[in-house]
DNA sequence: TATCGATTCGTCTAACGGCT
DNA sequence: AGCCGTTAGACGAATCGATA
């Protein structure tokens, strides 16, 4: 059984005539009776039924012709799978908590340092777990995480240390004071996102016994700085994930207790990664880009 | 490992038979 | 008669196995 057969006994079952399949194949008739009669004999029944002039699918011809168009599928799927090992891919996923100019940065660094002619996709993860899982999967090659989920099969490095900041909008009450306490959050409004992670259960641990703290959970982080500045409450988000144009309408405070709290960005990979040339120099890409920025922030 | 002959497979043309 | 599928025989390319 080959390929040819089966791309045949489709064309064939499609236009329903012997003749117009061949002309559509540029082979000559025999070869599609030719063909379909291997199969036929592979398969030890009739694929089709000859009424006259007139041809129809037998209940073996459509059953297996459901799984012919499978094959052909599977086959596709491999070749292109194929091709893109030929042409590089690097597929890598970003936690929630990075800017899009960060990213962006990050990408247009590393193309311009990438030789190759590679094909790069960027997702954003659901959080450090599930995008440990893609990793894990082969989804992705690369992850820049926040949670370090330890795997035998999986590498990490450690990118830099993202510090969490304490955020207020503009308009807010709390925006003119320098240092932010705890006595300072009472009866005020916390804006939330993603509360089941390890960083914001270490923030919870922190804030307990603030009177009347308030908490609003959102689904986004796009959704969270919206509300900040819109004067709603404060939040604690990393610093990474404050965009360039964000910086005039948010004000990011001091806030004791977030230095107590480490915030890590780990870049995570499969140990037998293909194209792991291209996932160190993304990694590197990273490093350098970030000890530039903090260089930035010191100064 | 390279070469050569035998075998197999796929396709072609031509001829044939069945059906409308 | 014309259309359509099947069969027979021929040919070339690919494959296999033996040998140097």
């Amino acid at each position: 059984m080959d390929i040819d057969q089966l791309k045949t006994f489709l064309l064939v079952k499609r236009v329903m005539n012997y003749s117009r399949a061949a002309e559509l194949l540029n082979v000559t008739q025999p070869t599609v009776t030719a063909r379909i009669q291997n199969l036929e004999k592979e398969l030890d029944c009739r694929l089709f039924h000859k009424v006259g002039r007139a041809i129809t699918l037998t209940k073996e011809g459509e059953i297996f012709s459901r799984y012919a168009e499978k094959i052909l599928d599977y086959m596709h799927e491999a070749k292109e799978s194929i091709s893109l090992l030929k042409k590089p891919h690097l597929k890598i996923g970003f936690a929630p908590g990075f800017s899009k100019q960060l990213v962006m940065d990050v990408v247009h660094l590393f193309e311009s340092k990438s030789k190759h002619d590679l094909m790069l996709t960027i997702i954003e993860g659901q959080d450090s777990a599930d995008l440990t899982n893609k990793v894990l999967n082969k989804d992705i090659n690369l992850a820049f995480v926040r949670t370090l989920f330890t795997h035998p099969e999986l590498s990490a490095r450690h990118i830099c240390d993202d510090k969490l900041v304490f955020i207020i909008g503009t308009g807010h009450r709390l925006a003119n004071k320098q240092k932010i306490t705890t006595e300072d959050l009472i009866g005020e409004t916390m804006i939330c996102f993603l509360r089941h992670t390890p960083i914001w259960r270490k923030v919870d641990e922190k804030l307990v016994g603030i009177e009347k703290l308030k908490r609003i959970e959102v689904g986004t982080l796009e959704m969270l700085k919206s509300m900040v500045i819109a004067n709603w409450g404060f939040s604690i988000i990393p610093s990474l994930s404050i965009e360039t144009h964000e910086k005039s309408k948010i004000h990011t405070k001091e806030f004791e207790i977030l230095d107590k709290i480490t915030n890590k960005v780990i870049a995570l990979f499969r140990n037998d990664s293909p194209n792991i040339e291209y996932i160190q120099l993304f990694i590197q890409t990273f490093k350098n880009l970030m000890e530039n920025v903090n260089d930035v922030v010191i100064s």
